[in-house]
DNA sequence: ACGGTAACGGACGCCCTCGTCCGGTTGGCT
DNA sequence: AGCCAACCGGACGAGGGCGTCCGTTACCGT
């Protein structure tokens, strides 16, 4: 039973260890670390990993399920708010913030990839429901008439040049970032 | 008599090839190419390419001169207007378009280079005056009181994270952040 | 406890980039 | 015209990432 390469108990540590180790990587440094870099810092070898994940892709859309997850928690969240206008807001700082923390799932929802992550149907949903909150909060009058819902897209992927030593540095700038966005948003 | 490299003509326009080229393809590709494709580009060996700019520093650092100088003119140009905020908006939407247009110049304005790129005074010089502008148009009301300099860098950060496939595409979309920017700037 | 096999990881070959060397070419001066 | 130095660029060796092969290890079922 069971899919291949989990038929053993040291498979599936390897296999844990190996996400473990792409969240914190990719999280640091970006989509662009060497593959190796990710195997090293899981204490293995470079086939295991490659059996395990046999594209960086494939890695990245397992690693990335969680804060896919958190992606949606978050505007979910802001639907749920009563005031349109508040919900907006939260799930800008919310979304902001999260991209700042995690510069590869920054990427990765920005599409920086060349096409079709694993989780592509995934992150079309989350941008419905992002539309679906920029579109109420629109016709409550929170926002400007003219504010489109790729216009949150936009601010995203700007967030997402946001660069900076620290992680520490990226979230406090991103923090500066989302007021100066949502207050370029509203009405 | 002359400097190095330049007592035949064959140097002088070799030297003004690679400065073409590394402008064409700094701007479509940023900063990150490789120096050989520059050199492939100009239609010269590595070894010219080398001879004449011993590094990628020092290429960037001629071929952004113009650049360097676009931004101060417009800079100056947002300085030299009456009301301070229309020259601060007209500022936010000229940088934001320049840097739109050249890759490779935003990342070298941004410092994303690790230090002292050859125009890093020129760069300071241009900061000053984009703060200067910035404190007269806040002090004139036209600003949030809260707004500091350093957010227009923040601002031209986050533009830079505006990727595209095409140029239009990027400039299309940095216009409207730049438009969303300044909404979020101005009191 | 022991055999069989799933799983591991060191090592390999390929490709790309880097910066440099040196034999050949060519522009400029007489 | 002819020389010579300035200049060119193909070729080299090092370094690093990629994805894969295969001999070895160690888990699991009996």
């Amino acid at each position: 039973m069971g899919l291949p390469h989990l038929r053993r108990s040291d498979a599936r540590d390897n296999r844990e260890r190996i996400l473990d180790a792409a969240r914190a990587v990719f999280a640091a440094d970006g989509l662009t670390v060497p593959m190796r870099e990710i195997a090293r810092h899981a204490d293995v070898g470079p086939a295991t990993l490659y059996r395990h994940f046999p594209t960086k892709e494939a890695l990245a859309t397992e690693a990335f399920a969680d804060r896919m997850r958190a992606c949606y928690a978050i505007v979910d969240e802001g639907l749920a708010d009563p005031d349109p206008g508040r919900g907006f807001t939260s799930m800008i700082e919310g979304l902001c913030e999260l991209h700042a923390r995690d510069r590869g799932f920054a990427a990765a929802f920005t599409a920086e990839f060349p096409h079709a992550l694993g989780f592509a149907a995934d992150r079309e949903r989350a941008v419905r429901s992002i539309a679906e909150l920029t579109r109420r909060a629109r016709e409550a009058g929170q926002l400007r008439p003219d504010v489109e819902p790729a216009d949150v897209l936009l601010v995203l992927m700007a967030n997402g040049g946001l660069q900076g030593a620290s992680p520490a540095a990226r979230v406090a700038a991103s923090r500066r970032f989302a007021a100066l966005a949502i207050r370029g948003l509203r009405a």
